[in-house]
DNA sequence: TTGACATATTGATAAACTTCGATTAGTATT
DNA sequence: AATACTAATCGAAGTTTATCAATATGTCAA
């Protein structure tokens, strides 16, 4: 049996996640790949500002990108993201009992 | 079958986790109450700053307070912290499958 | 290769945050 | 009551962060 650990910046992955425009950019492109483009349109702020967050979501391995053309496709790893929470919480607290069932691919 | 709905500032909860000397507390007061000068004696910071982040990691629900005599004990609330890792998966990975077993006192 | 479009980077500014020294408030002891 | 002890609050300094306008980079179409 293969035993993958992955090391996770706690600091790193709370502070990506600690404001409040990237959470909503990360609900955004959540579920769905999204250009730069299409989060500014659902948000108060300028693209630069989408951009910066973006890199610090990419940085903290919250979210993938590809190339299409001319725009840049996002969405969020929710792999990624499930795997730090519990590892947050396994952390820190660990009484209490936390599962995580991943998803595999077909 | 009661229900219970927690209602949780996911962006207030991230913040609290976003900072390194607020996890070393965490790590501290994880699994026992511990007292102020506890917490200062194991980090290399002053005191003033301990009772700062106590008290960030208090509104945030993260950490419960009991005086005892001239001192007060603090420990980590593990299940607040286990839920708002939940929260934040089943928020923003709705894709992946946490399960949280609770932990019930006799 | 020129122009239009999409995104990243730069530089500046303002706000938020961390930290600490000094002080205050609360508790127990003598 | 006076003292010692513990923790919270205040005020200031330094750092980090979020934001935007301007600009640069990269891509595609004509």
């Amino acid at each position: 049996m293969k035993t993958v650990t992955i090391v996770l910046d706690t600091v790193e992955f709370a502070k990506a996640l600690a404001d409040e425009t990237r959470q909503k950019i990360m609900a955004i492109c959540c579920c769905e790949m999204v250009s730069v483009n299409d989060i500014v349109d659902k948000l108060d702020v300028a693209q630069p500002t989408v951009s910066h967050h973006l890199k610090i979501l990419k940085n903290a391995g919250l979210v993938k990108s590809v190339r299409q053309g001319k725009q840049i496709m996002y969405t969020l790893d929710q792999e990624r993201l499930a795997r730090g929470c519990c590892q947050v919480a396994e952390d820190f607290a660990p009484s209490q009992q936390i599962k995580m069932v991943v998803q595999v691919p077909d």
